[in-house]
DNA sequence: TTACTAAGATACTCTTAGCCA
DNA sequence: TGGCTAAGAGTATCTTAGTAA
């Protein structure tokens, strides 16, 4: 993002006058270190999910995947 | 949506033309029964993961935040 | 009918300039 | 200085009208 113009733009959006777009959205979270789908997460507890699955390699979201299949079966079943 | 204009809005979309503001994605997300943040991960274990974590109750959600905690913490001290 | 597209109308954000604390 | 805002410039989407399959 240009700084030059980073100030307004960042206000504008914490202000709710204007919204980012994807792309814009993409920067921000690049620069705080969360995924993109942070902000779209709906509780706190999704977000915080969200930044750990994010950190997460392929095999350890497959493994985690199987493990909240079986728990929602589990849950049903119950 | 309004529905004459949802044809050439989903192909617009569909075939890359245009990008639906975050309103519009919240509404095909809901029309899809996935949560809105569905759209914006970036890998499909991901994505499967958002789902059912966006069914979970807040409980369920604060148990498995813990259990992931703990994985993680033990997989860096191994 | 259904899928799709072009193009003008419309509405949005980005940039500049500048104010306020 | 840093935080913030107004307003025009610029750029995006939405709607209409229409074509193709």
């Amino acid at each position: 993002m240009d700084e030059s113009t980073a100030s307004p733009r960042m206000n504008q959006y914490e202000k709710g006058k204007h919204t980012p777009d994807v792309q814009t959205l993409k920067l921000i979270a690049d620069e705080l270190d969360v995924p993109l789908n942070y902000f779209f997460c709906e509780s706190e507890s999704s977000a915080k999910l969200a930044c750990i699955i994010d950190k997460m390699t392929e095999d350890e979201k497959r493994v985690l995947l199987e493990h909240v299949s079986k728990t929602k079966l589990d849950i049903k079943s119950e």
